[in-house]
DNA sequence: AATGCGCGTAAAGACGCCGTAAAGAAATGG
DNA sequence: CCATTTCTTTACGGCGTCTTTACGCGCATT
């Protein structure tokens, strides 16, 4: 059985995702705040957690932190609208993806299923499929309407470490520092470019990209198929 | 059988809401001051509670911050003509909606069943229809008259708030709050902008909104589909 | 009758983020 | 050495937001 931490201070959004997370069949595990939240998911040993970045005791990033020393188990934010900064400070300590309150059950489903998939996908990238393209991530080989597609050392990594979170967000930061180096974590410039080449070479519409999707702000994400 | 809790000290206007309520088949549980009404909210559990904003004991206002730490329950307010003030903090502390006294047989319990309705409604919120517009908000995607319509995140998340609390009111630092953040509380003049143009997006006749509705000096109110 | 307030409407400039394009210099690898 | 790739810069345009200014209208107060 899937088991999800809740950490959430507010019992209105704490009811909710109870409910909704358990017609879904989760079990669901509620903790009130952030110290309780770290004892739980080391007690449960939850599949998925889910923080609240604005918790009464301590920070929601710092809680991920925290989590992160020992485990790898996706991780969710909740954020307000406003909290901009903390969020992406909050994907950067380690969180997987955000939804932004308020949020829908749908959007909500939506997360934790992609989430929960990506932790239990094999390590094997294998074969990826991004509508009328398809890349082999252990060949580094891409093609697209059957024709083979050439791509460069820094297209194919960055290919590859958003394959390797795929369906999750991404930060700038993140990307910079894995493909040029922490020393240009400041050049989202190059990101904007070689997204773009990637786009060109391997989505069917580069000015409506269904696939290497943009979140303004944050950073990128890559949405395999059949994904909101 | 729904119980519905009047928090009210007039014993005249007590008297016309038990007989209002009780003769559409609802079950009415008097309470003459705020205590008395914290009291019978925790051991009635209620499924609404009207509460007059002038109490002998203690403010209405506390009343429902008390009521809003442990429920979730529709609360409706009873105003006289001049405590819009009054008014406006009770719905910022979480009151649901209003009603200015004098108000009729029709109008009270519009606002009644309205209020159950909307705590009913399952949390998906799926398709919301507005006359010849329709809003997919999981799949943030909205139409009119068959042609789809391009919604900024702004406009989006106020469009989400608003269903959130579909038929009830929601002052403007409420939205303020949400959408743009607790700094800008105070710029209304935002939401005027904003308002008109989810207005021209998809209401039929901006200048006579039937959906988008303005409630003068305290906020807003997104009505679907048959209601007042 | 005058004033003020809340609201709607319009418009405009500044700014940030993103996408797009291009081009020369530097590095890399066969 | 030559071709490719990357690095780095410059520039433009679009979109959305932020913020301000201004005008008209209806309503209530004075």
């Amino acid at each position: 059985m899937t088991t999800i931490l809740v950490v959430e201070d507010e019992p209105e959004i704490r009811r909710f995702l109870r409910s909704t997370l358990g017609a879904e069949g989760y079990r669901v595990v509620e903790a009130p705040n952030a110290r309780r939240g770290s004892v739980d998911a080391g007690t449960h040993k939850p599949d998925l957690a889910i923080v609240d970045l604005a918790l009464p005791d301590y920070d929601g990033r710092e809680l991920i932190r925290d989590i992160r020393k020992w485990s790898s188990m996706p991780i969710v934010v909740l954020s307000a609208r406003h909290q901009e900064r903390t969020k992406i400070e909050a994907l950067d300590a380690g969180a997987d993806d955000y939804i932004t309150k308020p949020f829908g059950v749908g959007e909500l489903l939506a997360r934790v299923r992609a989430a929960l998939r990506h932790a239990a996908r094999s390590p094997a990238g294998q074969a990826l499929v991004l509508g009328s393209a398809k890349v082999d991530l252990e060949k580094r080989r891409a093609w697209r309407d059957g024709a083979e597609v050439h791509l460069t050392p820094i297209e194919f990594r960055l290919l590859a470490f958003l394959a390797k979170h795929l369906g999750m967000v991404v930060t700038h930061r993140q990307l910079l520092a894995e493909v040029w180096g922490p020393p240009y974590v400041e050049q989202t410039h190059y990101l904007r470019i070689y997204m773009k080449q990637l786009r060109d070479k391997l989505e069917a519409d580069a000015l409506r990209p269904r696939h290497f999707l943009t979140e303004s702000g944050v950073g990128y994400r890559l949405v395999a198929d059949e994904e909101p």
